[in-house]
DNA sequence: ATCGTCTATCGTCGATAAACGATGAACTCT
DNA sequence: AGAGTTCATCGTTTATCGACGATAGACGAT
């Protein structure tokens, strides 16, 4: 039927959730998430203790966590915080069980 | 509880998770994991022409899959055969739904 | 025995990820 | 004003990914 180079319909939200999956396959950024736990909101700096990386590490670590949508990002000058979106990480978990719910059902009923 | 540094008992799996979520994070391979759907094995020339990549591109998706432990391989000389691991599927689901859990969790009980 | 088909792997290339140190901007405090 | 903090970004280096063509192994059919 479809391929997934269907780019009017289906390419945007797969490649959206590609992108957030892709976000979470790092151990760093899943252990930036665990950090950031409880909806409490983090500093840089926060996280970098909690990490051992370097600074500019956990920064990139954390602006691939905000351009995926799954961290949400207030730039105060001096304590930018960040926080996790629970929406959207809730909307991965989603996708990926819906996934799990495709591959798996039982094609009985067409096919 | 645990760092993600706790080498003990903790790294090994936050690995393994990774790795999965790795292995999904691209949308041919979710498309690929789409055309084994229904539990129906596949042989690569299928998802072949399913994708519209090279074999060789296709095959090396496959293994990633298969190194991931999301797909079966029954190396069969003529047809191998592709299978989705529905438990392994499922476990990953359950994963990612645990870390929404646990980021998602008002911290009053216990951590 | 030979041809065609299907696979998996190798080698290659460009692009991207991951990590770091260094740097500069902006803020707070003295 | 000046020192100290915090943070994001730049530049660099190394490793990995993604894609492809080419190739070799194994099988079925002729």
């Amino acid at each position: 039927m479809n391929s997934i180079s269907d780019t009017s319909s289906c390419c945007a939200p797969v490649k959206d959730v590609t992108q957030k999956l892709a976000a979470l396959s790092h151990p760093a950024r899943l252990e930036i998430l665990r950090c950031l736990a409880g909806g409490r909101s983090c500093c840089c700096k926060e996280v970098v203790e909690h990490l051992d990386l370097a600074q500019s590490t956990v920064s990139q670590h954390l602006k691939i966590l905000v351009e995926a949508g799954l961290v949400r990002y207030a730039p105060e000058r001096q304590r930018s915080r960040y926080e996790i979106d629970q929406a959207a990480l809730a909307a991965v978990s989603a996708s990926v069980a819906a996934l799990v719910e495709t591959c798996c059902a039982v094609e009985g009923a067409n096919i």
